[in-house]
DNA sequence: AAAATAGCTGTAATCGTTTTCAATTTTTGC
DNA sequence: GCAAAAATTGAAAACGATTACAGCTATTTT
């Protein structure tokens, strides 16, 4: 099963440029530049003989030159907090399929919600050229992304966005996702309800606390200060925080949790309490996940758009490539209830 | 495919050149050029006017037409078959820190198990001009893969690799990892153990397999072929398999699952039969997940080293870089089992 | 039949760097 | 002091593409 073409003359040759293209047809530079680009101003037989050698060559044009010399760049980067949170891959894949159909490739980076991270990433971007970057911002100043925007940066932000900046954004209704789930809840009978929520200083979780305690008040439940844990959006968090509100004498019955990951966290809170989901305690997790089924129980969730927001994003993204004058858009995503069993409904609305 | 050719991506913004930079510092291009190389060549009094200049124009060295002199870039690609599989999202994460510390940025792709996608990313990437490329071969056949290496490409693979392939690549002792799930499910006094497989064509599926029929073997067990259904390494095939195993008359009482999203159909599966985990089926699944301890019960898992090896391969990658006519190396990571309480274990062993 | 036009094709400039090589200045050795 | 060596510096040639412009054929128009 080893090689046995010894004979094949496959040299460690680098690609072809494309004057060995022209020479081997027998055209210049220009005429297999313009037969890539599709120009029509070629004769169909010269494009046959260029297409022709550029496949014997194995030829694909330099992308660094064509970079240089149109400055421009067919690169798009997008910047996540988590690379390892499920909410973040999903919004990456979709944008991904997009970019890509539109002829971008994807630049990674993860700024780990660090905001110095995040700033050097971003000038990074910049000398290397792309074309625009998809952002979850993790600083809600504006100043630090405006003078990025006046130096020409393209920029589009997710999930949250620094306030007062004008920029291309798009979200989901968080707030209106959080009443949901209150709704939900107290259609199952709950009065006594908890939420889990993330570092205010984040719009997305400040807009699902303030969603869930105007669903609260505008049901004349009573908003128990002990109720409310906050967290950092991570697991562990979501643990502590569960923690917390179990061990209260005058604990809710259910609780509503911020993102995806405290959720986790918080029903290990609750298996480790031996407590039972949904008869002692009901749960809604914001955020959806695709193994949401796999849970004991399955989980409720306010299941977020991830895809479409990704979706979104690379094609405001490319609108403002193209037309850097166009207004700015905010796009709203909205956010839908997934009734599973964790909320104790006593019909199975939606099974997976 | 889509040739949108009208709207070409405009302008990178007017950073400012080294020959601006040359200008203001009133020298010539080649001495800014060695002052940001860092060369000693340059008196002490030039250096600071040059840095003086560049700072007050902002200047950054294009880093495009950088790689078109330089013949490379500082980009490295990773290449996964599933973005949204969060063992390969733990692995770009450690790859990613690895490359960011060398200098480099990550690209990322996904070819979503598709052949035919891997391979026109792979030449766009050589087009692209990337260093190199982690990869995880959706293909078993070397030879696709081998025309690349001989072109130059720098490629390491991971996870899987093609039989007979020449490379750098690293991957996990998948076979011991089954073989130490089912010792460990032996322990917990099981004598008729199920297995959920992926596809042969994957090495992983093939070698977790082979581990694990060796080991029931080795001990003297019947290897049931009813017990063994095959999947495609996703959510559904898991919960297709464990379906199939819970219907048979003659069940096993214990069964271990291929890898993490097939193990999370199968829990699914088992709580919709209404089955206890573990007194009525325990489970060992491969690959561990950051909210294995979430699940109910606690998931027992054979653990790959995820960051490690991101981190490895990117250090491969490194290296391949800097010495092209260097050896190939092979390595092999361990596996680790994780006791939790989907395996039966009466003592927990470790709690995360 | 000459002139104008349309349709192709090639020449050469250009993008912003790096790097070779030569030129210039400074330092060293004797 | 003067030649040789060392230390700086700049001019110019790449890197591989795109594209304005010019040039050359056919073809059409007058």
């Amino acid at each position: 099963m080893v090689t046995k073409r010894k004979t094949r003359p496959l040299s460690i040759q680098k690609a072809a440029t494309i004057r060995q293209v022209g020479e081997m047809a027998g055209v210049s530079i220009a005429t297999v530049s313009r037969v890539f680009a599709g120009s029509d101003l070629v004769s169909h037989e010269l494009v046959e003989r260029v297409q022709e050698a550029a496949r014997t060559l194995n030829y694909r044009p330099n992308r660094i030159a064509r970079n240089l010399r149109t400055q421009s760049t067919h690169t798009a980067a997008i910047m996540v907090s988590d690379i390892e949170n499920p909410f973040f891959t999903s919004v990456i894949r979709g944008a991904e399929r997009v970019l890509r159909n539109a002829g971008y490739t994807l630049l990674l980076t993860n700024s780990d919600e660090d905001e110095k991270i995040e700033l050097e990433y971003l000038l990074n971007l910049r000398a290397e050229g792309v074309a625009g970057v998809i952002l979850a911002p993790t600083h809600e100043d504006a100043k630090r992304y405006e003078q990025l925007l006046q130096a020409g940066m393209v920029i589009v932000t997710i999930d949250r966005y620094p306030r007062n900046l004008k920029i291309d954004r798009v979200t989901v209704n968080n707030s209106e996702g959080a009443q949901t789930a209150v709704r939900h809840l107290i259609d199952q009978g709950h009065t006594r309800i908890g939420f889990i929520t993330g570092l205010p200083k984040i719009s997305t979780a400040y807009e699902r606390q303030m969603g869930f305690e105007q669903a609260m008040k505008a049901n004349n439940l009573p908003v128990n200060p002990q109720w409310i844990q906050q967290g950092d959006f991570r697991r562990e968090a979501g643990l502590k925080a569960m923690t917390s509100i179990l061990a209260l004498e005058d604990r809710p019955t259910a609780v509503i949790s911020g993102n995806n990951l405290m959720t986790l966290g918080a029903l290990q809170a609750i298996y480790e309490c031996k407590l039972r989901i949904p008869a002692d305690i009901a749960v809604v997790g914001f955020d959806d996940m695709a193994w949401a089924n796999s849970l004991n129980p399955p989980l409720s969730t306010i299941a977020q758009p991830t895809h479409e927001l990704g979706m979104v994003a690379a094609q405001l993204l490319l609108d403002r490539i193209n037309d850097p004058q166009r207004p700015y858009r905010h796009v709203i995503l909205d956010t839908q209830l997934i009734v599973r069993e964790s909320s104790g409904a006593h019909i199975i609305l939606e099974k997976n």
